[in-house]
DNA sequence: GCAAAAGTGTTGGAAATACACCCATGT
DNA sequence: ACATGGGTGTATTTCCAACACTTTTGC
């Protein structure tokens, strides 16, 4: 905005001050599409509504928006409250402003997804009001949270293939099995073993940790861990036009 | 948002509205970039600043929200002000929300990307403190319009690889030179003019028109149209990981 | 006939795919 | 020993990048 149509002399930050004011109708929240991967499944995190015309439905975690704080920390805030994390992969993805989208007036919000290892916060899920939902399984959320969820699942099977996000969700150390399950349960089908392997392996941002996996009733696998440093300083390559 | 940290009743409507107009200190506008291509040049409409602290220097075009209206609608509502244009592309990219961003208080921005083509619109330019930036030429916006513009300019870089968008920013008929100009604009390099041709033939969503170019002082080249009903029809396949 | 850009094919290398066998471990 | 999944290699195909000459038009 800044710019009001016709309109050839200036404004005074006290007459911008005055419409920002007067336009403030709009309420602003965020809501969180919080990924985790379980037992070989896409898991999301949701609560469940605490909203009587919802009652009984699940929703995404958000909260409304402090004027104080920055956008991307109100996101990470509403994480921490709820997961008890800092330092999760966190990125906005869209925002959604249908005028009847909240029952309870005119609320615009901002929605992040975020990929976090399920196993680093059991503890803070067990006592209350949320749960990890397999992302096949869905069914009847509240708001508009099913829209917001699917364009950041979408969002998601596209990032994954061309950034290395998918970590986030794996323990640090993994076995290529786990990497495979993975990228299987983000993009909902069955990859070659052999194909898979080597494509990792070709781009060379493995380490071998030289360690085997523990307690598994055949072969163990090796683990590895993912090399940050190494991708960050490689260069994106031109990826060619493709539609 | 749709949830209080620690809450186990339930709210009342009435509860959350009360919720929802006490956090309403925060101003939400929208801006949008608006590309456009003229003499093999990718251009950036730009307004002057109505600001007096940011007097001669340009910015985006924008306006803040108005409670009634969708979110999606308000950014073709300053399109179809600005331009006179309905029916042009338009895409949501990212939320601005840093707390300083905006000198009159806090206001955060959704800003869109549209890609109109120039020759459609010449006459709502001339009168008016619009005025069309080659995009490598930028200086000194107003606001935090430098870094919306980069995150705009990317994602076009990007979007335009992987879908047909940049049709949207030549004249119905355009002939393959025009069509690498474009490419080669939007992405900063140069192409070479056999592999150029041969993807986009290989694609098969050009229609030949039969027609040729007129007035050039060389051979004329064929004109062409964007089959999109094609496009539209042929599933899209997947990508590979790749990163 | 000359300048300028259109139009066209081939080839070699890289990457993706499809596919089958042996190996290490737990039971 | 056997069941289970780990680990590996090769042939085929597809896609991309590099590259040069002929054709058509305006002047």
């Amino acid at each position: 905005m800044e710019n009001e149509v016709k309109n050839p002399g200036f404004k005074t930050l006290q007459k911008i001050q005055s419409e920002v004011k007067s336009s403030n109708t709009i309420a602003l929240s965020v809501d969180c599409v919080i990924f985790g991967f379980d037992e070989n499944k896409l898991k999301v995190l949701l609560i469940r509504s605490d909203l009587k015309k919802y009652q009984g439905k699940w929703s995404l975690l958000g909260d409304l928006m402090r004027s104080e704080e920055d956008l991307d920390d109100a996101a990470y805030r509403i994480l921490k409250q709820r997961t008890g994390l800092n330092d999760v992969y966190l990125e906005q993805v869209h925002t959604f402003g249908k005028i009847n989208r909240h029952p309870a007036g005119r609320v615009i919000t901002v929605t992040y997804c975020s990929l976090i290892n399920i196993r680093h916060h059991k503890l803070n899920i067990l006592d209350n009001e949320l749960h990890w939902h397999d992302i096949d399984n869905l069914a009847d959320l509240a708001f508009d949270h099913q829209e917001i969820f699917d364009t950041c699942y979408t969002r998601l099977q596209k990032r994954v293939q061309e950034h290395p996000l998918g970590f986030n969700l794996l323990p640090k150390k993994f076995s290529l099995r786990d990497l495979q399950n993975l990228y299987e349960a983000i993009l909902g089908f069955k990859m070659d073993r052999r194909n898979f392997r080597k494509k990792f392996f070709t781009m060379d941002f493995l380490i071998d940790l030289k360690e085997i996996e523990q307690n598994v009733p055949h072969r163990p696998g090796k683990l590895y861990e993912f090399n940050y440093s190494k991708y960050e300083k490689r260069k994106k390559k031109w990826a060619g036009i493709d539609f």
